[in-house]
RNA sequence: GGGUGGUUAGCUCAGUUGGUUAGAGCACCUGCUUUACACGCAGGGGGUCACUGGUUCGAAUCCAGUACCGCCCACCA
């Protein structure tokens, strides 16, 4: 065997970026808009500007770098188009408390200034994410990469608020929004997020005018009551009837209630009455449209009480409660207290309690845009990987509410809308007017807000190439093919992006949307900061290596659902990435310089091969066969465990151990040239087919096995492997795995037996099937290796040697003569354990044939495998008894 | 409250149209410096497939219900 400078273990360190930096001066993952190539192409979901790469980046960007650098192999022209979102709201309240650690605020700074400092933090961090992709081996098309506050992008979100407004879809109205006190700013409903806690429920006693008497509400949140404009009751509820219509006092603040009736009261909840305060309860103030109440604000947006709540001005909510109650008991009007569960929205980005707030707001109606996207995935043109998310995203598109899209923030897309502050004229616009069209003023002021994060990321699929422009890009480019996210923002993204790209460009921006797991501890507990039980990525690639990272998080991530990842995860991948990194040792340092590019790629002029290069070349096949079935079916842990079974089990376990006798000279030349010809082609084979998985240690290794130098082309230029079904021969594999029974059996025998690998063992082999047996006879000599043998005996009709140690399996005997060595206890406790075990199964199969139902209803096939199986162990039962009869005579 | 995913070996999970001796990786036990790999090789132990009923000749697999775990949605004060 050949010397070799190649590592005994893999070493990634240096490999991949030496790798990384090669595939980006080639310009490899640089998309071609004037291509004539079929296209194939992802946008990915643009991370946070300032976020750091966590496991669940990592996943999401490792399934589309599988699938961008699998399509590049099947011949396409793909387009990974990265980018980073400015994350609004997220943004604005990490440097809000930058500047409150110097002792300042956004308010002290002032609008221009603020902004200003976010804009520093932004390009400060911004780009850090994106260069942690790269140390995992992400293809992106870096020169297209995209900002969702990029003047172009901008652009195009000015041009879409007017063209809804053109269409009227966007109007402004007030509303009862989610008011978030401590960011000041409202919410569209899909940022709040509720939580469970355990409460009370408090009942109030509202005295009737000029009457000592009482009607009792029931509220969860007794502050409110200061903005109460009336009580309802249901219309049907009698007990109620004759007071609809009257008024009632508002305790501490004496204010007069007019009491309605309306269908929304539920008489079975509480007592019946409901308290109604329209401008801190969406349904009160639904309530209070109907009937035309006053609606009383008692809020500031700080959260605190304002002047409508007398005394209690100032206080906060929390405050307020406290001494509203006290006062209440104080005045004998608080009639009993009953623990209640509720839940309360909170602000995602900073838990705050919402409070619903009475504000003028922007909002899109969803309606209309939303059946398009219904359309889609009724009709098929969109599927979803798993499947079963369909439902979730056609729950909420067909139960859509408008969108509410204007914030209170600074850092946004400030909305293209400005004012007259002459004549309050209202004006759409992409630039400031000079000018009032109505009055000629020049005062003009543009609108506070700014719009939601997602109003500019809903455009992402088609603003990235360009949009509105009608680039050449777009057109190549667009629409995109597939889409790989978290399901957390199936709502909130995708189903956007979706109707967005019918409205704006009439077309379904991505056909397949592949929605992984969430990336869990140890314990199934989400990753977070206020856990500590993270991983970080880069951590990973430090200590294992990009690949490593890469094989783990797809080969424990269980199709569909969140995996369980803990630090020593990783060793899986790396283990197997070393492994195939020793196979490679070993074939090159078999095959030298032996073979050209053309016998690594192809096989087809090698003739009458033995039965072992047939079968792993049948393997191969299937295997090719079975992962491009699973890779266009998105599952993608499903097509890494068969590279794996393959790899490690057929090529390194059986295919690898039986060729050494070959490459050592022990058969012909001849043979010797057709077992390099096939360790050669399989392993080139396998680096193409792990590459999308792998892609580093594939490429070096392809490099090596090539003979390449540095730099000299890539992989990633090589085709994908096809399966060519011709070569695939079950029958042969079922002759190989009879011949691996063989072996197993004659190492189970030395292993249990105690014969230590350095004895070789004396081998005798009653084989009664002809065809089995030819098949060991042309095959001894890997059996000698295989099996340690020393001398190998094979006949239909031999004799059990005296003192040897018997195994049997159908349609053959093996016997190992063990004088002196054999221990007659452990061999009964042995054959006895064994026929047990054959016993048990002889018997079920039994009981099923004896059932006449079974032989006369079930499919013939089965019935006859059954009758099979029935001499099998009834032979195999026969013969373990004669040998065990031998052995009680010793 | 509605929806949805899960429950298979100590742990993490396969088991695609019902018929396999119910599998793998990790962990565990026993051997092994066998000239690719100890990040390895060989052998082994370990499961009443959550529970209850049903359909069927036959159920881990299909149906119904129960329990527990999880996620999403939800304006009942």
């Amino acid at each position: 065997m050949a010397e070799t400078k190649i590592a005994k273990q893999y070493n990634p360190f240096g490999v991949e970026e030496r790798l990384y930096q090669d595939w980006l001066q080639k310009g490899y993952f640089h998309a071609n808009e004037d291509t004539e190539k079929k296209t194939y192409s992802i946008v990915i979901p643009p991370p946070n500007a300032t976020d750091i790469l966590h496991l669940g980046h990592a996943l999401n960007n490792t399934l589309q770098d599988v699938m961008i650098r699998w399509q590049k192999m099947l011949g396409k022209e793909t387009c990974w188009l990265p980018g980073t979102d400015h994350a609004g709201i997220a943004t604005q309240v990490v440097v809000e408390k930058l500047v409150a650690k110097e002792g300042t605020s956004r308010r002290e700074l002032g609008r221009d200034e603020f902004v200003k400092r976010v804009w520093d933090y932004v390009s400060d961090r911004k780009g850090r994410i994106l260069n942690q992709l790269k140390k995992i081996g992400c293809s992106c098309d870096w020169e297209r990469t995209r900002f969702t506050f990029d003047e172009q992008l901008s652009e195009a979100v000015k041009e879409v608020f007017i063209r809804l407004h053109e269409k009227n879809l966007i109007y402004k109205g007030k509303y009862i929004v989610n008011w978030c006190p401590r960011c000041q700013t409202s919410l569209s409903d899909d940022e709040v997020e509720h939580q469970n806690y355990a409460s009370k429920l408090w009942f109030i006693k509202y005295k009737l005018k000029g009457q000592d008497q009482y009607l009792i509400a029931a509220t969860t949140r007794p502050e409110t009551m200061l903005g109460d404009t009336a009580l309802a009751v249901n219309p049907k509820d009698e007990r109620y009837q004759k007071y609809i219509g009257k008024t009632a006092i508002l305790p501490i603040l004496d204010r007069e209630l007019k009491i309605v009736a309306d269908d929304y009261v539920d008489p079975e909840f509480g007592t019946g009455v409901v308290k109604i305060t329209p401008a801190h309860d969406p349904n009160d103030f639904e309530i209070s449209q109907r009937h035309d109440l006053e609606k009383i604000n008692i809020l500031n947006p700080d959260g605190t009480l304002n002047e409508n709540a007398g005394k209690f001005k100032g206080f906060d909510t929390k405050a307020a409660r406290k001494a509203v109650l006290a006062e209440l008991e104080k005045k004998g009007l608080l009639d009993k207290i009953e623990d209640y569960d509720l839940t309360a929205g909170t602000c995602y980005r900073c838990s705050t309690i919402v409070e619903p707030y009475l504000s003028e707001q922007w909002f899109v109606r969803m309606k209309p845009l939303a059946e398009p996207a219904i359309e889609a995935v009724k009709s098929g043109q969109l599927r979803f990987h798993p499947e079963h998310w369909e439902k979730t995203y056609l729950y909420w598109t067909e139960n859509i509410r408008d969108w509410c899209i204007s914030r209170q923030l600074w850092w946004g897309h400030r909305i293209p809308v400005y004012y007259c502050r002459d004549c309050n004229h209202e004006m759409i616009a992409k630039v400031k007017p000079e000018k009032c069209e109505k009055c000629n003023s020049a005062d003009i002021y543009q609108e506070e807000d700014v719009l939601d994060t997602w109003f500019s990321s809903w455009l992402w699929p088609f603003s990235t190439f360009g949009w509105p422009s009608q680039t050449r890009e777009l057109e190549t480019f667009y629409p995109t093919n597939s889409l790989f996210t978290a399901s957390e923002i199936i709502f909130l993204w995708v189903a956007r992006m979706v109707m967005a790209g019918y409205e704006f460009t009439g077309k379904l921006c991505f056909n397949d949307v592949y929605i992984h797991g969430t990336v869990r501890d140890a314990q199934g507990r989400k990753m977070s900061k206020s856990l500590g039980n993270g991983i970080d990525p880069i951590e990973v690639i430090n200590q294992y290596g990009a690949d490593s990272l890469r094989l783990s998080l797809i080969l424990a991530t269980p199709e569909g659902q969140d995996p369980n990842i803990a630090m020593n995860t990783f060793e899986l991948g790396r283990n197997f990435a070393n492994k195939l990194w020793n196979a490679s040792r070993f074939i090159l340092m078999n095959l030298g310089d032996e073979l050209t590019d053309g016998e690594l790629e192809s096989i087809d002029d090698i003739r009458e091969l033995p039965l072992m290069d047939r079968w792993i070349l049948s393997r191969l096949n299937e295997t090719i066969k079975k992962t491009t079935e699973q890779l266009q079916s998105f599952r993608f842990n499903a097509a890494a465990k068969l590279l794996y079974e393959f790899i490690w089990h057929d090529y390194c376990d059986w295919y690898i151990e039986l060729a050494k006798g070959r490459l050592y000279g022990e058969e012909s030349a001849e043979d010797q040239v057709k077992a390099k010809r096939v360790l050669g082609f399989c392993l080139d084979g396998i680096l193409k087919l792990l590459h999308p998985f792998a892609p580093f240690v594939t490429e070096e290794l392809w490099h090596l096995l090539h003979r390449r130098d540095e730099g000299d082309g890539s992989i990633m230029e090589a085709r994908y492997p096809r399966a060519n079904e011709k070569l695939i021969d079950i029958k042969l594999e079922e002759m190989m795995a009879r011949l691996q029974r063989v072996v197993y059996a004659i190492r189970n025998i030395r292993a249990e037996m105690n014969v230590p690998p350095s004895k070789k063992a004396e081998v005798h082999l009653k084989i009664t099937d002809p065809a089995l047996r030819e098949t060991l006879e042309q095959n001894q000599n890997y059996l000698i290796n295989l099996g340690k043998i020393e001398k190998l005996v094979i006949g239909d009709d031999l004799k059990k040697p005296q003192l040897s140690a018997s195994a049997v399996i159908p349609s053959a005997e093996i016997f190992i003569p063990l004088a002196g060595l054999i221990d007659v206890d452990t061999e009964r406790s042995r054959l006895q354990k064994e026929l047990e075990n054959i016993t048990k199964l002889l018997e079920k199969t039994r009981k099923k044939l004896a059932n006449r139902e079974f032989v006369e209803q079930a499919p013939k096939e089965v019935v006859d495998k059954q009758r099979e199986k029935e001499q099998e162990y009834e032979e195999v039962v026969q013969k373990i008894n004669a040998n065990l009869e031998q052995l009680t005579g010793w």
